[in-house]
DNA sequence: TGCCAGGCCCTCTTTAGGGCCTT
């Protein structure tokens, strides 16, 4: 059954890979409900090691912070009742959703949502971007956030921005009422060269 | 001690290589 809810997150983690012991040090969510943001999930973790100075200089995130916050085991128990039901979207998805599935399955859990990535999507829907990185998106979007870049809610915010824009964008451009979580999703995964035949077809799907 | 990922996408491609993007 798909879902009219939609989660944006983000993480903050310790490194790259979780498969090399890496774990998110913070996280970041918006929920948005018919095209509004609604609510918002935010906090820090403690992966139960010191990260490096390259990640607290990155993230602005310091080991002083994160010996007072919460494991992640807590918070990622309570974020995964947040996400339950909804949509995921996060920019260049393959990183935040192994970081994702990896706390779950530390917590005996199994992630049901359905995943989508705004940095695929992106390529498709602003062909003219000078690159995908989530700073020059919004950038170029003009898209407003609350906080510093690099923070998961500030990021997660910015990249709920991108998401909504290509949304308005491709509502506009092919006079579509709706833009469904399932068509967002298969235009990130569909070879470029293919999307135009693709939307033509979404197009005349709809108005049959 | 030094190094470490991985999925996607483009092209000088497909029996491959390298850049992008995330921390």
């Amino acid at each position: 059954m798909p879902s009219s809810d939609l989660v944006v997150l983000d993480f903050e983690t310790s490194g790259l890979s979780p498969a090399l012991g890496d774990r998110p040090i913070e996280i970041g969510a918006v929920l948005i409900r018919s095209g509004r943001v609604v609510d918002q999930f935010q906090s820090l973790m403690n992966p139960g090691f010191k990260v490096s100075s390259f990640i607290q200089d990155y993230t602005g995130i310091s080991n002083r912070m994160l010996a007072t916050a919460p494991p992640c085991e807590s918070v990622m128990a309570e974020f995964a009742t947040f996400i339950t039901g909804s949509d995921l979207v996060a920019h260049n998805a393959s990183f935040d959703s192994k970081f994702l599935d990896a706390e779950l399955n530390r917590l005996g859990l199994e992630r049901d949502e359905e995943f989508a990535c705004s940095m695929l999507t992106a390529r498709r829907v602003i062909p003219s971007a000078p690159n995908y990185k989530l700073g020059t998106l919004v950038n170029l979007l003009g898209i407003r956030t609350s906080g510093q870049a690099h923070r998961a809610l500030a990021d997660a915010q910015a990249a709920s921005g991108v998401w909504l824009h290509m949304i308005a964008e491709l509502k506009r451009t092919y006079a579509l009422r709706s833009v469904p979580f399932e068509l967002m999703q298969l235009l990130g995964k569909i070879p470029k060269r293919n999307v135009p035949a693709f939307m033509a077809e979404q197009v005349s799907g709809r108005r049959r």
